[in-house]
DNA sequence: AGTGCTTTAAACAAGT
DNA sequence: CACTTGTTTAAAGCAC
């Protein structure tokens, strides 16, 4: 049912990692598009890295402009005098705040181009780390910059209320002096915010999650039609918009804001400038705007609700509208104490903001993780199917148009349900896939582990990139997976064309390929079998051969060996967690959730001690064992994948600890690969 | 530079 | 005869 690219000019690019697959999961180009050759073409590492940072940008972006509408909101509680007076004035280009030119012009690329880079191979995640904390520190403080504009606007304009209270043309220029100071209080805000900023970063707190986590990020962006943004933002803000009687007209500017910008290179300058005449729809940022949209509603105002001055701190009770008014010039009027609050609450929305993107990130995964099971054909016998009941964008399944052709034909379609237990997720039946291609990877030092495989399991079901394992590593997966630890060769077609999009062209190629492995390599070993011959591992075998060097960061390197091929008894869970803790500058741990710090801590110490236990461990509780496993015992060593930087009790090897959740791989395995797209 | 690994291609044989 | 399965050789690219 899938199709092979290996060969031949189609060569499918391969993918980079998985973060930036997912980014582009659905804008995945068709075949006829793809360049060739371009796995082996190799591109200077500027480029690489210039594309891939627009890829974080876009990635950062859009978790930015999710959380606009919050920040919004809590803008609007800053907006104290301003928006009320009726006298705007013209004057506001003198006193605009500098921002920095250098942030605001950031590189531009085509989507074309992201794609393009994005399927060559690789950043390491110390270099995607960086890209990541520098992107999303220019997004932020592009957020910071607009933010700070509106802030000026609306303090200019409680400057300039003070200034007609007060109308006697000789205090002109104390408030001119007076604005003048109030600028360098602006700035000086600004200043405390980047500084605040890049404190966060150095603590990692500003970073964002790799893996499964980054990925629901893209198709907000770039695969949800504007209606479906829509509801999903509606679904995120309305708890925070119930009493923002103005909330839905922000929401839904918003939410084309982001659209435009995520499929547009000139989402930054739309960003960067608020005003901006591309889009109408942008200027509700503006403070023309918003006012607009006050005096539509003469008596509400953010800081007034249920009789009391909602103004930080403030609570004091207003009878009506008027007095409310009265009330706010009076007491929150431009001073010391004043600034600091505005101050304060700025600091409160910048820790709204990404907290409202981190749990936007996760809302996303969960709604790519269940959208991607609906739209699997064979999602039905696998166990913990949720999508029945969740519909969602199509756009994951567009991103493979030739996806999974059924096989109605097929006499022995999927009927076999799952056998035993309860499944985790999917996930787990790609954990110990093995050693990924070198040639991809170990020029940025640390591969792609398995773990990222795990996670992105779905969408190498679904988009045609391919893999990062070498074929020796996928067939020895293919059969570990097996409730016998043994296949026939079409039975291994039949896993290649089943989790890999990839393999569901030129069948003829990769399935030469894989014969030839399976004789090549001496960790296959053929049995003769009453109904033919089957192909097992020989795990000694399999590991003998020249380890990966996994060097760079020696704290990633315990975490890259227990989520590598090697390490395979994890369960799912715990491998999709050590996908964090791999890597951990990604994870935003500490970034109002704290617990998945502990977590990640957790996990790994649970990881140590389980690999402390291994050794005695050995044997496995597969309930699925076939008497091959006695011919092909699992094997249990302390050769460690790097003798360089191995550690005895990392280095455990693949044991059978086979989970009964990937049975429902043989639910597939007797059905006749559908080869109709070569 | 040598070596090993991997991929791709191809030829060939044996069995179905 | 066509196809599948399995083996082997060769070449090329890449990384160590």
């Amino acid at each position: 049912m899938f199709q092979c690219v290996f060969s031949s000019g189609v060569l499918q690019p391969h993918s980079t990692s998985c973060l930036f697959k997912h980014l582009f999961y659905h804008s995945a180009t068709p075949a006829s598009q793809k360049q060739p050759e371009p796995i082996y073409s190799k591109k200077t590492e500027i480029q690489r890295q210039t594309v891939r940072a627009h890829s974080v940008k876009l990635f950062v972006f859009s978790a930015l402009q999710v959380a606009r509408q919050l920040l919004l909101q809590q803008q609007q509680q800053q907006q104290v005098s301003g928006l009320k007076s009726p006298k705007r004035n013209d004057k506001q280009p003198a006193l605009q705040v500098p921002v920095s030119v250098a942030m605001m012009t950031p590189q531009v690329i085509t989507p074309q181009q992201m794609q393009q880079i994005l399927q060559q191979q690789v950043l390491s995640p110390q270099q995607l780390q960086v890209l990541l904390q520098q992107q999303q520190a220019l997004m932020l403080q592009q957020q910071l910059q607009e933010f700070y504009k509106k802030q000026q606007e609306q303090l200019q304009l409680q400057l300039l209320q003070q200034q007609h209270a007060g109308k006697q043309p000789k205090e002109q220029q104390q408030v001119a002096t007076q604005q003048l100071a109030f600028q360098q209080q602006l700035l000086q805000m600004q200043q405390l915010q980047q500084q605040h900023l890049l404190s966060l970063q150095r603590q990692g707190l500003l970073t964002i999650q790799p893996g499964q986590p980054a990925l629901p990020l893209q198709p907000l962006a770039q695969g949800m039609i504007p209606t479906e943004l829509q509801q999903l933002w509606k679904e995120v803000t309305s708890a925070h918009s119930a009493e923002e009687s103005t909330g839905s007209n922000h929401s839904s500017l918003d939410l084309t804001t982001t659209c435009v910008s995520s499929s547009a290179p000139s989402k930054t300058s739309l960003i960067m400038n608020p005003h901006a005449s591309t889009n109408g729809q942008l200027s509700v940022h503006t403070p023309k705007r918003e006012s607009l949209s006050h005096e539509e509603h003469p008596h509400s105002h953010p800081l007034y609700g249920h009789g009391v001055c909602k103004w930080p701190g403030c609570e004091a009770v207003c009878e009506d509208f008027q007095s409310f008014l009265k009330h706010l010039n009076s007491e929150h009027a431009l001073d010391d104490r004043s600034t600091a609050q505005c101050r304060v609450q700025m600091q409160v929305v910048q820790q709204l903001e990404l907290q409202l993107a981190k749990d936007k990130e996760r809302l996303q995964a969960m709604m790519t993780h269940l959208h991607v099971k609906s739209t699997e054909p064979k999602a039905a016998p696998q166990p913990l199917n949720l999508v029945s009941s969740v519909t969602l964008s199509k756009s994951a399944s567009e991103a493979s148009p030739q996806s999974l052709p059924h096989t109605p034909t097929t006499p022995t379609a999927p009927i076999t349900p799952v056998t035993q237990g309860p499944s985790v997720i999917t996930t787990t039946s790609m954990h110990t896939v093995g050693p990924i291609r070198r040639r991809y990877s170990d020029k940025y030092n640390v591969p792609i582990s398995s773990a990222d495989i795990a996670q992105n399991q779905e969408f190498y079901k679904n988009a045609e990139v391919r893999p990062p394992f070498t074929y020796a590593s996928l067939i020895r997966q293919a059969i570990l997976e097996s409730p016998e630890k043994q296949l026939t060769l079409n039975e291994i077609y039949n896993w290649f064309t089943r989790m890999f999009a990839y393999f569901r062209r030129n069948a003829a190629t990769w399935k030469n390929a894989v014969r030839h492995n399976l004789s090549l390599h001496k960790c296959f070993v053929r049995v003769e079998n009453v109904k033919g011959a089957v192909w097992t591992v020989d795990e000694v075998e399999f590991q003998k051969r020249r380890p990966q060097k996994i060097s760079g960061n020696p704290s990633l390197i315990k975490n890259m060996q227990s989520s590598h091929a090697y390490c395979t008894p994890l369960n799912a869970a715990l491998q999709a967690s050590m996908a964090e803790n791999s890597i951990p500058l990604y994870t935003t741990a500490s970034m109002g959730n704290p617990t998945l710090g502990n977590l990640a801590s957790a996990i790994r110490e649970e990881l140590n001690g389980a690999m402390e236990h291994t050794n005695s461990n050995e044997s496995d509780s597969s309930p699925g064992r076939s008497p091959m496993q006695a011919v092909h015992p699992v094997h249990v060593k302390e050769e460690p994948l790097d003798p360089e930087e191995a550690e005895g009790p990392l280095s455990l090897v693949t044991t059978a600890n086979h989970s009964p959740d990937f049975d429902h791989d043989r639910d597939y395995e007797d059905e006749p690969v559908n080869e109709d797209m070569e």
